[in-house]
DNA sequence: CACCAGGCAAGTA
DNA sequence: TACTTGCATGGT
C-alpha cells in the first residue's frame, strides 16, 4: 500500500495549513532574484547555505559581470569558486555551476528559456542528471526560474509536517511531493508562496525545541520532534 | 565552544 | 536499500 492518495486527512489540512500561514506572515516575495539564470544559479548556491550567504556571492558574480552562460562557461575555474566562497563548499558549488552552466549551453543553445520550452518532466529528468543537482534544487529551478508546477521540498517541510503529525518520519521526497501536488490545485504561484512560508516557519521553529507560542500551527497536534 | 543553514553525491555494508 | 561521511563559510 503505497499511501497517501489524493484526498488523504493530511492533504487535506494543506490549504488550510497555507491559509493560516499566509495570513501569520504574508507574501514572502520569492524567488528573491531578478532573472532566470539567477535564479538558477541561487537554487545550487542555496544548497544547505543560508541565504544570507548566498546573496554575498551572487553579488560577487554580478561584481565580476559573471551572472551569464557564456561568462559562466568560460571562465576559469579557480576564479569562479574565489566567487562563490561566502556561500560556502566553494570548490563542490564552482564545480555544480560548470556542470548545469554546460548543460544549457550545450543543449540549449546557452537559453535557460529554450530549456524551459521543453516538456517539464523530460527537463527534471535531464536537470537530475547534472552532477549536483537533485530533486530540491532541480524543482526549486524550475517552480521558481520557470514557473512550472513542481512544489519544492526541503528540510522544513519534512520537519513541519512530521512533527504535526501528517507523515512518517521516514517519507521519501517523492511522498511529501506527492502529498502536496495531489491535493493542491496545480498553481506554480500558489506552490511558489506555500514553499516559502513553510521556509519562513521553519526559521522560527528551532530544531529541538520548537517555539509554539509563536508558531502558526500550534495548534496543530504534536510539536515535539519525538511526535510525544 | 557548539550548532545550524532554503543538499548532494559517493562510499560502505 | 539504508546509513555514513565530506564539503565550508558565516551567523547566533
Amino acid at each position: 500500500m503505497k499511501n497517501e492518495m489524493p484526498h488523504s486527512l493530511s492533504g487535506q489540512r494543506l490549504m488550510e495549513m497555507y491559509e493560516l500561514l499566509f495570513e501569520r506572515f504574508g507574501p514572502q516575495h520569492w524567488w528573491p532574484g531578478e532573472t532566470e539564470l539567477e535564479i538558477a544559479i541561487g537554487a545550487v548556491l542555496a544548497q544547505n547555505t543560508s541565504w544570507k550567504n548566498v546573496e554575498k556571492a551572487i553579488e560577487n558574480l554580478k561584481r565580476k559581470e559573471l551572472l551569464s552562460v557564456p561568462a559562466l562557461e568560460s571562465c576559469d575555474f579557480a576564479a569562479l569558486a574565489e566567487e562563490v566562497r561566502p556561500a560556502g563548499y566553494y570548490n563542490l558549488k564552482a564545480k555544480r555551476l560548470k556542470n548545469l552552466i554546460h548543460l544549457v549551453a550545450e543543449e540549449f543553445r546557452g537559453d535557460l528559456g529554450v530549456m524551459f520550452k521543453e516538456n517539464p518532466r523530460a527537463i527534471r529528468e535531464r536537470l537530475l542528471s547534472v552532477n549536483g543537482i537533485g530533486r530540491e534544487t532541480a524543482d526549486s529551478i524550475l517552480l521558481y526560474a520557470a514557473g512550472m508546477p513542481f512544489f519544492v521540498v526541503d528540510g522544513y517541510t519534512h520537519r513541519i509536517l512530521f512533527r504535526h503529525g501528517m507523515v512518517e518520519e521516514q517519507c521519501t521526497y517523492e511522498d511529501l511531493q506527492s502529498l502536496f501536488m495531489d491535493n493542491l490545485p496545480e498553481d506554480p504561484k500558489l506552490y511558489n508562496e506555500f514553499h516559502a512560508l513553510v521556509v519562513r516557519t521553519g526559521k522560527d521553529l528551532c530544531r529541538r525545541i520548537p517555539k509554539c507560542e509563536i508558531c502558526p500551527l500550534r495548534d496543530w497536534g504534536p510539536t515535539s520532534p519525538v511526535a510525544g
